[in-house]
DNA sequence: GGTTAGTTTAGAATTATTCTAAATCTTGAC
DNA sequence: GTCAAGATTTAGAATAATTCTAAACTAACC
């Protein structure tokens, strides 16, 4: 129901966008508002079209800026599937992405946090899984 | 330095493919050839380039076409990283990619092949896990 | 209160991928 | 062998996703 995100809320975001070196502003609080209020990892079209509701005149180009600048400050993660559109999860849990090849619903997943052996010399920042399979309620149709 | 498939290479492919109801076309394997030729994890277009050289009226579409068909049968798997173009690898055993965020290089990586423990009821039929870090290369410049 | 740097905007441009309709090839039935 | 049916390829158009551009706006700072 709430359309804006609480003080508190606020209070991080200034804090993580600015150890950036970025700005908070109204429509960056908006791109963050619409990725918490509905987790259902949204492509940046999507995103857009759901900042307009509150702001009409928030661009394009705005929301792509604003998704970036929450990527870079760790506020949120891409998640690329298959070849289209990128979308997006203000999940900064370590976690996984199960894929239902049939409904195509994305779920979170937690991970064994298992020591992800690298070979020598290779530093890994972060990374990301993606899981294609059939979902329970796919599975019981 | 060879620029074709040995014959018991083609004899899998005609197998992979007639288990899915495709055909082994010359395209087809031209693009496989390219795939393994050189594993780099080639976009599309680069597949596109690399097979134009020994098959110059080959067309995008039909570059996209065989892509999807070793896909679909098994042969190739499908790299997504980040907003770019998907990128393509013939190396079919279980493993992740390291994405290097210096030189943007794709490693392949082994896993641990770990039981990757999903809530009850979702089926894997695979997945992709995307490292992003620093490679040895890098780390050392 | 003016300067500077960061941000937003609309729309154009570019890139990645898919679609379309016609031409070509393969296969299997006769 | 020959023909119809279906699969595949082709060039190019169309669409989708993302990035770029230049001008306008905003906020912070002296």
């Amino acid at each position: 129901m709430k359309a804006r995100s609480q003080p508190q809320d606020e209070q991080h975001l200034t804090e993580q966008l600015g150890a950036t070196g970025l700005r908070l502003t109204p429509q960056r609080q908006q791109v963050y508002d619409v990725l918490l209020h509905k987790r259902d990892h949204p492509t940046a079209e999507e995103v857009f079209i759901r900042a307009k509701k509150a702001m009409p005149e928030i661009s394009h180009a705005t929301v792509y800026n604003c998704l970036d600048a929450l990527v870079k400050s760790g506020l949120a993660r891409q998640v690329t599937l298959d070849r289209g559109a990128t979308r997006y999860c203000p999940n900064m849990h370590e976690h996984g992405h199960f894929h239902c090849s049939s409904c195509e619903t994305v779920f979170d997943v937690d991970l064994p946090a298992q020591a992800m052996k690298l070979p020598k010399g290779f530093k890994a920042e972060h990374f990301d899984i993606a899981i294609h399979g059939i979902c329970p309620d796919c599975d019981s149709k």
